[in-house]
DNA sequence: GTCTATAGCATGATAGAC
DNA sequence: GTCTATCATGCTATAGAC
């Protein structure tokens, strides 16, 4: 393997784990067993060896997604897209990604809840505009399938529906710390979020009872502003 | 106000927008208009400082959460609690926090989300322990509410739960960057998540139907690994 | 393509005057 | 408590030999 790939996997790694700016340079071409000076020949510097992570995984995993969508569209000719068809459309590419790419596939999801949490951060910005392409033909696919929901709401409930996928990349191994030994790639945990999202995406959009506030005052005193 | 308390406040502005990591003594002191030798003084180093900042709120915040589980368990008198109220003692707290805090509880919940979205950096392990106790607390009322679902699947609904908050958190005013105008600490957006969580927390466990693949064959070459 | 060497600068921390 | 000055270290990036 070349010292470009070996470079990339290393970076992906490092920022995975600590971030984008907690990790140096060093760090990186040392995990690699390269020059220092090798990430400046290939690849200019260290915000573009961050885009070539992302790009060498993101696109072939947004035209996936996009595939299945187009696929399960054709196979409604024109009518809505059963909700499971869309979501599983959304969900199951970076899953079976984290299958197919092993140990880096893991850790580039990881990366990916990581700078989707943390959406300031350099560079976050293109990663964040490629998947928009994908999210806004969603947005079109749930509106139409949960006819309804206002599309404020279409827009509220993908955003609940990605966090908690992001969230289960994010935290890789370590989700749900205590005591569940799912790892995030197994269909359990894939399940989990299809039938959570299902449910939540069905509800009426209006019907809240908020519980009235019980009888004991909670109200304790706080720093002020 | 005093040169530690805006300390505080910078260090929070920042590091809520920045990370941590991407964030300098130098930074904080020049927006606090204090002088560089003052962090090392008050709190010793930039991680007490980062300590400090989550201390002053994160306690009362998870105090008052349990107070109201509290009153609403007291309430129900050993039957299990409704869900409403459950979802309504974990994640109402923190949105009414950001408004009786204004500019600076908004940004300490983005603070929030953002280090639990990458829980392995310095001194996350601090606020994750801290908030690991209220969990267990609820997992517990959750778990009574919801008889029929496994340990596990509570423990990952529960989590779906959590990311859908902390997203929310963490993209603060950015919240659905297209085109949803709700601010993230607007009733809106917490009746959403609620209404969204108690429909995904009550779906059954196992009914979930995997969709069939679609008959044109969605799978494309990617880079191997 | 790979390496050494280093420029040029920012960082966290501290010593010590006031 | 606040300030200036500075240390020691780490950083990204680059120039230039091989």
């Amino acid at each position: 393997m070349g010292t470009k790939e070996r470079l990339l996997d290393a970076a992906e790694e490092l920022f995975a784990e600590r971030g984008f700016s907690a990790t140096s340079l060093r760090d990186i071409t040392a995990l690699a067993r390269a020059n220092l000076a090798s990430v400046n020949y290939h690849y200019g510097n260290k915000e573009a060896l961050l885009e070539a992570v992302f790009a060498r995984r993101l696109q072939p995993l947004n035209r996936e997604r996009l595939a299945l969508l187009d696929a399960y569209e054709a196979e409604a000719a024109g009518q809505p897209v059963e909700l499971q068809k869309i979501l599983w459309a959304f969900l199951a590419p970076p899953f079976r990604a984290m299958h197919r790419w092993g140990d880096g596939g893991r850790r580039f999801m990881q990366l990916v809840g990581r700078v989707y949490a943390a959406p300031i951060q350099p560079t976050g910005e293109t990663f964040i505009k490629q998947f928009d392409l994908a999210k806004q033909r969603f947005q079109a696919a749930f509106q139409n399938t949960l006819p309804h929901l206002s599309h404020d709401e279409v827009t509220r409930r993908m955003h609940h529906t990605i966090a908690a996928m992001a969230h289960t990349m994010a935290w890789g191994r370590a989700f749900c710390c205590l005591r569940s030994q799912a790892e995030p790639e197994s269909d359990v945990v894939l399940r989990s979020i299809l039938q959570f999202a299902a449910a939540g995406l069905l509800a009426a959009e209006t019907d809240l009872s908020v519980p009235a506030a019980p009888v004991t005052a909670a109200t304790s005193r706080e720093p002020g502003r």
